[in-house]
DNA sequence: CCCTTGACTATCT
DNA sequence: GAGATAGCCAAGG
C-alpha cells in the first residue's frame, strides 16, 4: 500500500460512511468532499478496498446509473441494498427526492415510466 | 520511462 | 437524450 492509498482510501471511506440513508452521491461528490478534486476513478477503487460495512452502494454515477454493467450480478445487489433503503431506480436511474416529487405527478397521469 | 487500465466526468454531436 | 470523445490520475506491467 502506497501512502497515498492510506491517506485517500481514509479521506474517501469517512465521506462515504455519512452518506444518509435513502441518499445518494456521485463518485466525483464524494472525490471532492474528501478534499480530492478529479479524483473520481480513484473513488472507485478505495471503496473497491473498503470493508463491507461501509455503504459502497449510495455511491453512483454522476448520471445517476449505477456504475456496474446492467444487470450484471453486481448491478442486481446494488439496486437491492438500495430498494432496502426505500431508493428506487426508475429507467435505470435512481430517483431523487427531487426528481420523486415529478414522477410522483407524472405517475398519477401516465402511469408508471419504467423500462 | 511508456503504455494500459479503470465501480469516472464534462462536453459536444 | 444517447453515443463518442477527450480529459482525468494513480497503479501496475
Amino acid at each position: 500500500m502506497t501512502k497515498f492509498q492510506n491517506t485517500f482510501d481514509r479521506a474517501v471511506w469517512k465521506i462515504v460512511s455519512e452518506i444518509p440513508r435513502g441518499r445518494v452521491m456521485s463518485y466525483g461528490d464524494v472525490a471532492r468532499a474528501a478534499g480530492y478534486p478529479r479524483h473520481a476513478r480513484m473513488v472507485s477503487k478505495a471503496i473497491s478496498r473498503s470493508q463491507e460495512t461501509l455503504p459502497w452502494y449510495r455511491v453512483v454515477r454522476s448520471d445517476r446509473t449505477l456504475a456496474f454493467e446492467y444487470g450484471s450480478d453486481a448491478y442486481q445487489k446494488q439496486q437491492k441494498l438500495l430498494k432496502n433503503e426505500g431508493v428506487k431506480i426508475i429507467n435505470k436511474k435512481v430517483l431523487s427526492a427531487e426528481s420523486e416529487k415529478d414522477k410522483d405527478l407524472d405517475e398519477i397521469l401516465w402511469g408508471p415510466s419504467d423500462i
